[in-house]
DNA sequence: CACGCTTGGTGAGTGTCACTATCTACAGTG
DNA sequence: CACTGTAGATAGTGACACTCACCAAGCGTG
């Protein structure tokens, strides 16, 4: 990695300044190595922004003890933030509906919610006949992953690995699993079409 | 959307020319209307690149009779398509293992490999005990969201519409799914924590 | 102590990307 | 014949993730 990358990390503060000795040396630890991987990942593989990644990191740095508030934070970080006006996009009522559906308690002012009205409101003006009521095979699977997630960080004792291990969980899986969805759609259809 | 927008698709090779009828004239139909749509949703809500978009839109011009092909056209479309070199990136051999363990045929050149072998490497690297063992189940449930995939595609018998449609439930479903996945999460998490 | 090499920190530049502003030429209208 | 509006093209914008060049200040060596 080159040295100037890391320099842009450390001035745009994804990395903590190294232990000063003297005007023109620093020590680094161990942890900035981590710390750089992390960033590494969340930037290169996730495609985060700076900004986003900063906001998981400091999520990460200040909440180590309560993962239930790192997740909440993570969850808002999103790799496009747009100032949402309030009469910007479509209405969230469908994912209100989807949402009691499954029995889920979830903040207001989750992303995922804007997310979801979104992709249905796109799908419906390209002609789909795509309800809530369509997302909720879905969202019971998505259920099924999200306890797959929290049973990993059952195993992990120390506060500081639990929560970063939450980030990877969370964020770093993501395009993961996209791909294995692509690689079972392709061999579902390849299934069906016999050839 | 402004006219700009549309005449920088229409530049791309996103949008394909009117019908002209004057030198200053041009003749639209809905069928534009209809992919304009289809690629402000491409960029807007999944966020590809100006270049995807035009794979898979090729994709489904081409190719709208054999849904198996235009899939695969589309799944090897990705955000970022960097040109990848040999020694690159991490072995795919534990990609590898996964799919002979879920008895899955896919092409040797599927991108979904290499972005499941990177976040495998970086998981590695950060000190993650994630092997493809841990993938299994979450292949698992990404069969399953795939069988849901493609029996929504059985409705529809208009090739153009399916090949669409086929596209549309790819593409542009992924931001809502993973966020699903987010909500789900926030759930689970709340429901474990008690708060 | 002189000399070259390296490092930390900073300001400015690069390449990419999705637009977007502006210009020209020309068709239709009153 | 002005006036409006559109097609098409060129060049510019702003955001973003770096990346280069530079400088002052050490550090090691002779």
């Amino acid at each position: 990695m080159p040295s100037a990358t890391i320099k842009f990390y450390l001035r745009e503060r994804l990395l903590p300044p190294g232990r000063a000795t003297a005007a023109t040396q620093a020590e680094y630890g161990e942890a900035h190595l981590r710390r750089l991987r992390l960033i590494r990942a969340l930037i290169g593989v996730r495609g985060l922004t700076v900004n986003a990644t900063r906001e998981v990191l400091s999520a990460v740095s200040e909440h180590e003890a309560d993962i239930h508030q790192v997740l909440g934070l993570v969850l808002g970080a999103r790799p496009v933030d747009k100032d949402v006006e309030p009469d910007d996009g479509p209405g969230t009522s469908d994912v209100d509906a989807l949402v009691a559906q499954m029995g889920w308690h979830i903040s207001e002012s989750a992303p995922a919610r804007r997310v979801i009205a979104e992709t249905l409101e796109s799908l419906r003006s390209l002609g789909a006949d795509c309800t809530w009521r369509t997302l909720i095979p879905y969202a019971e699977l998505a259920r099924q992953t999200a306890v797959l997630d929290l049973d990993q960080l059952k195993d992990t004792e120390d506060s500081v690995e639990r929560a970063e291990r939450a980030v990877l969980l969370t964020v770093l899986l993501e395009p993961a699993l996209l791909a294995l969805r692509r690689m079972a759609q392709e061999h579902e259809s390849a299934v069906r079409h016999g050839s």
